[in-house]
DNA sequence: CCAGATTGGTACGTGCCACGGACTAAATTA
DNA sequence: TAATTTAGTCCGTGGCACGTACCAATCTGG
């Protein structure tokens, strides 16, 4: 299924040797990051966005439109998203009980197997990119990564209320 | 140009509270990240590709084949970033002095002048993002990073030569 | 020097991904 | 009950990536 990206190179965005060292730095590190995840995805004839969809399913079975919220698409990406899962018999659609409107994505046992094998993969591969870290060094990468996460997610979140009405 | 991805949820590829901290972290930096470069060109209606074709060409000036190998695509999909990119007069072909097979790709002004207000605004959010971290801790975070990076591109260096004859 | 291989690029067809708009059906509300 | 909103699909458009086929230029071995 055309599995694209291999090994594309880091192809520095900013070059310069000033104060854009963490820049650069966190931009080369995600598309490590990124580059795995799609040589994984790609093993396994999956898209980086048909991983996430699965990785999604693994404990949930939203609807449609819940779904794209998750993915941050919109519903009609996710009409043919999950057209493409389900052809290959990664994921079923089913009937919500409470409202006829509404269509149900869950995994299939199929899919399960594929998203755990890819995810399992993906953490060794990205644990043997950080083993030159010790131990100390990489619990303390672990922290940093989230507090910026989850300063940002709470950013968002105010964002989303003050700016929006929803 | 269909801007796509404006704020994907992270939607956390393994919800497991247990040793894979580090993986969880890291991947949902590397989205964050990589959804603020996406957010960014976006806003000057270029694609992450898009913006990176343009990253590279701002001191180079490759044929397509180094493009190619730059960016981690096949030559076909050169062709028709280059297409779509010169078409908007962000870059021009010129024909190689040395190989008249040979096309030199270069940015043009415009291209310039649009690459390098993405990439001042990547790096504002960016810092932005970071904020909450001490200075110490930044200059901690991307010592991490720098070091995970060359590692692996080293690896990746040695592999080549190890496992095929380039 | 020239026939055959190699190299650099392009063109075409396929498929995924993403969007917006138009549409249907069901549910909610007024 | 009529009007509106909500859930999902379908269609058209376009970017991106691939592989294959192809052409032109270059390089190689006789």
């Amino acid at each position: 299924m055309t599995s694209r990206n291999e090994t594309p190179s880091p192809a520095a965005p900013l070059p310069g040797g000033g104060p854009h060292d963490l820049v650069d730095a966190l931009a080369q590190l995600s598309f490590l990051v990124h580059n795995t995840l799609a040589e994984i995805s790609g093993r396994h004839d999956l898209s980086i966005i048909q991983t996430r969809l699965l990785g999604v399913l693994r404990d949930r079975e939203p609807t449609m439109q819940q779904l794209g919220r998750l993915l941050g698409l919109d519903k009609s990406s996710i009409s043919g998203l999950v057209d493409r899962a389900q052809r290959r018999g990664l994921v079923v659609r089913t009937a919500s009980a409470t409202d006829r409107r509404s269509v149900q994505v869950s995994i299939t046992d199929a899919g399960r197997h594929l998203v755990e094998q890819a995810s399992t993969q993906f953490a060794e591969q990205i644990e043997s990119a950080v083993a030159p870290l010790s131990g100390a060094e990489r619990r303390l990468l672990s922290q940093l990564a989230a507090r910026i996460v989850s300063a940002d997610a709470h950013h968002r979140g105010i964002d989303l209320r003050t700016t929006t009405d929803r």
